[in-house]
DNA sequence: AAGGCGGGCAACCGCTTCCAA
DNA sequence: ATTGGAAGCGGTTGCCCGCCT
């Protein structure tokens, strides 16, 4: 493939965007769009490279995203999406809305690079693990039983529908389909999405019973 | 008070994948 | 079928800031 990008030879600016570059990308993207970020480099008036644009408009930039910390709520999701997946982290990103990839694997690092391999760590991942064999077996049963109960985990499924198709069949394979449900009209959800009555606000605290005490006490 | 240190995060780099010509 | 450019991804770096001594 190619060499060298050659971005310093072609002189494009690098480091911290400042406010008026960030002006300039968002007016344009809101403009005319996502894509071509070479030559929205250019159009836009940034002495930036493409890559440096997509980066700052995906990671920053782009509508709809969260900032500050995250839930716990998304913190079990991302241990338990990364105990099975690994460093997918824009795979893992798609199930944790207005977050980037970016952020997640931050955070991961942050927090749970160290734990990784501690005893704690491994212990709260089986515990996960164990939660949601169970938590499978009892919505399996209160979807035949009371499915009006299940909107929140409807709109979840419509949400990640499409890319949890996608991962099942082409990412995650043979280590997905020995989690997958037994049947093949419900997908993997991780444990945080299924038979919790606290939506996915950012309202749930350490206070919470069960799961997301247990999440938020993993430290 | 100030210097050192570590955590958190934005951004860069290099590689892979995708896709159009 | 091949090739090269664009986009995407994950690893890494480096800076900033707050805490500690």
């Amino acid at each position: 493939m190619m060499m060298g990008r050659g971005l310093a030879e072609q002189g494009w600016r690098k480091g911290p965007w400042t406010p008026e570059e960030d002006k300039l990308l968002s007016e344009y993207v809101s403009l005319h769009g996502e894509g071509r970020w070479s030559s929205v480099a250019i159009a836009a008036g940034l002495n930036r490279s493409g890559k440096s644009c997509r980066l700052r408009w995906v990671n920053y930039l782009r509508p709809g995203l969260k900032r500050g910390q995250l839930t716990p709520q998304e913190e079990g999701i991302i241990i338990e999406l990364h105990a099975l997946w690994g460093n997918k982290w824009s795979t893992i990103a798609r199930y944790l809305p207005g977050r980037t990839d970016n952020e997640i694997k931050n955070y991961w690092r942050t927090h749970f690079k160290k734990e990784k391999s501690s005893q704690k760590y491994e212990k709260r991942k089986q515990q996960l693990m164990k939660q949601r064999e169970q938590q499978e077996q009892q919505q399996l049963e209160q979807h035949k039983q009371q499915p009006q109960e299940q909107d929140m985990m409807e709109n979840i499924l419509a949400l990640a529908e499409t890319s949890t198709q996608k991962i099942t069949e082409a990412q995650a394979g043979q280590e997905m389909q020995a989690l997958t449900y037994p049947t093949s009209e419900h997908h993997y959800l991780p444990v945080m999405y299924q038979d919790h009555d606290a939506s996915l606000s950012d309202t749930v605290g350490p206070d919470d019973d069960g799961l997301w005490g247990g999440l938020w006490n993993l430290q």
